[in-house]
DNA sequence: CTGTTTGTTCAGTATTGACCGAACAAACAG
DNA sequence: CTGTTTGTTCGGTCAATACTGAACAAACAG
């Protein structure tokens, strides 16, 4: 193996330390990393066992969660009998919005919480609408943000 | 008990298993829910005890991490021997800058990958460059929408 | 100084979930 | 039809961790 391959896959674990602070796999988050760095993009489920060394189950799940969640593609070639994954061409900006929807979420959570509480202790509401206030103003601006990168990506392609 | 606080004490539990969804232990959201609604907003390690249905060993270690996340503040009284907890004023905008900091170690991540790929490979670097151009983005007008929101909190106030 | 209140730390337990290997299913080649 | 390739599913195992109870430490009251 060569230098740069060490150096890689190296990489590719602190990138699976660094997904599992969020809540993803460890696995799936190397395999997330080795699909950023291989060569070529498009790896098979037998190269992925054998850079990442985890079984095929493990590869059959994984790919299946990060396919779901819109970071990886599967793809296939003509007279090519295995699939392929690769990363997906949006996965960061599904990433992104998927934390976007977050906000809504929490904001929601807010607004049920306020449900419950009588509107005459303003005093009591005050903590949960502060929270509110600032989830809907991020579930405002967002998706704002993400449009201006959209078309800032657009026009330098 | 009333019919209110039963349904507060299911939100409660919504409260915990939305952000265990994040990786925040169960009983760790279920305090910050808590101490969102209750009244007075401060509460002894006793009180969340007896709400919560949790050991005294939970709360403490539970509170310590919050407290250390800057979410809640540890408040003490005169003549009042008891510690009391509470929801940070701030505590989502730090919730928020936290996430804007990861955002910028996503930056550094792909980064860190980029570095170990020859220049000369254009392709190759491609995906990588994808994801560090999106996150270096964010990295710069995340803090400005942050600055906005704290400005128009300001006036409102 | 003695006993009580308050909070922390630690060893043990139980639960969760990621991973593996094997059995299975499906598609294809000969 | 038969055997091989490819991928999924499922039961079992192991490791991580949240939680508990008990022992401990620290501060205070009498």
């Amino acid at each position: 193996m060569s230098n740069q391959d060490e150096q890689l896959l190296h990489y590719v674990e602190e990138f699976g330390l660094f997904f599992e602070q969020f809540g993803l796999a460890r696995t799936a988050g190397r395999m997330l990393g080795w699909l950023l760095v291989c060569d070529p993009p498009h790896q098979t489920m037998d190269e992925l066992m054998e850079v990442l060394q985890v079984s095929k189950s493990s590869i059959s799940t994984t790919s299946r969660m990060l396919i779901q969640s819109g970071l990886v593609n599967k793809v296939s070639f003509p007279g090519e009998r295995k699939d392929f994954y690769r990363v997906s061409d949006d996965a960061w900006v599904k990433a992104w919005l998927a934390r976007n929807h977050q906000t809504i979420a929490m904001r929601q959570l807010a607004d049920r919480g306020l449900a419950l509480l009588p509107e005459a202790e303003l005093d009591r509401r005050s903590r949960l609408e502060t929270m509110r206030d600032l989830y809907k103003f991020l579930e405002e601006e967002l998706p704002k943000l993400t449009e201006r990168w959209l078309e800032e990506r657009a026009k330098s392609a």
